[in-house]
DNA sequence: CGTTCTGTTGAATACCTTCAATTCGCGTGG
DNA sequence: CCACGCGAATTGAAGGTATTCAACAGAACG
């Protein structure tokens, strides 16, 4: 089974022993997912919170026009709704499967538990939230850069940089992108088109590859216009 | 002096002996800043965090033209720069006090043996980033509402909430309320002649007073226009 | 009382969105 | 293997909202 495996890739038990992380496994429930299957909605009472081990999942609001807000794409490996361990009794947005996906649960009581016996753990925690902090600061940023190619250019070149490839693929739909990046599909395919007719990109389906990354930077950093 | 006083009043610190909360406040430094005082700039290395005792400031975000958006107003009692605890270890934005404010300084190893010493401190952080994370949640959601009046509308709506009054001090001034919905002062100032001329509100300086916060709600759901 | 910073107002412009119509891609079924 | 159908993606035209630039008014401060 892939369970096993996977927790080794999760930095939430980072530190543990193999041991520890095979009772991880047999003490929390595993459930499977078919892909855009919803697997809590804002609002609900939580009770505790996930780690996905395999497959990938969006993070979003709905506004009260039914727009949705991608706030987050979860990775293998990541822990989400962790905020409703502390602070909150309801979920305070949905998620969604985008393919077929493992998904773990822990109750807050257990983790608490966990907690007790195990203080790096709680470190661990903290490290995750920082960084996820961090991440929405970045994201804050970007959206607040109010002109969507500078927005667009800024999240190629952080997937490039992620990816350590000028071939990056995308990994989910454009219109879920445009989400991402806090505009509809319409616009972010003429910005496309527009960056593809100046020879800065080439795109393939979902499949993009940046030609010219020095220029991406500088409309990123809005130095420079399309 | 204020110092004692203030620790009282830290979550972070909350469940504290007031023992404790003495051997807190002569164990770490704290210092007084003047109006519009940096105390940090993005990027520098950072070697603790901060907890803000009395006064104000602002977090913020400078882009590559010099625009700010401003991620934070800090008030007395709450910490800041906790992320470079764990994650980082530079500052990922501005602090700039926006009044004389008193300010206490906690370097990471004091932090890290505070934590070994009572695991509540440790919960009690957990709690701070997790609501500080869905703080973020909803200051991506309001940015992503595309519409300044929405922004408008919501932001006055949280202050009325949290001070339980129709009577709402801004605290901040108008250009960095702008800052802080993501726009600039001429539009704010637009939006709030409309406003005023549809008697929603009375602007007296930077203070307001909600007439009719019914329609404010709509307002900010995006169920009613300008 | 003057200087400076904050806030306001106007006109022109730029960008994004909306709405509608098409095209493309791909899996399903004939 | 090809035709069909559905969702995703693209393209065009029209409209709306925020931004820019510039000038001015007002408040705060020394």
């Amino acid at each position: 089974m892939a369970k096993k495996d996977a927790l080794g890739g999760v930095p939430l038990f980072r530190g543990l022993s193999p041991n520890q992380l095979d009772l991880m496994g047999e003490a929390f429930p595993c459930r499977h997912y078919a892909p855009s299957e919803i697997i809590f909605s804002e609002g609900e009472p939580a009770s505790g919170f996930y780690i996905l081990l395999s497959g990938r999942l969006k993070i979003y609001k709905l506004s009260l026009e039914g727009k949705e807000q991608i706030l987050h794409i979860i990775e293998p490996g990541e822990p989400f709704a962790e905020v409703a361990l502390f602070s909150e009794t309801r979920f305070p947005a949905y998620a969604e499967t985008i393919e077929k996906s493992e998904v773990m649960f822990l109750s807050r009581n257990a983790f608490r538990q966990l907690i007790g016996n195990d203080p790096s753990i709680a470190m661990n925690m903290l490290a995750i939230l920082s960084h996820r902090l961090k991440y929405f600061t970045r994201l804050i940023e970007d959206l607040s850069l109010k002109e969507v190619p500078q927005r667009l250019a800024a999240y190629l070149l952080f997937l490039a940089k992620r990816d350590g490839s000028n071939h990056v693929a995308l990994g989910i739909s454009k219109g879920q992108l445009a989400s991402l990046l806090g505009t509809i599909p319409e616009t972010l395919s003429r910005i496309m088109a527009k960056m593809a007719g100046q020879g800065l990109i080439v795109v393939k389906g979902r499949k993009i590859t940046l030609l010219n990354p020095e220029y991406l930077e500088l409309l990123a950093g809005g130095k420079q216009n399309l």
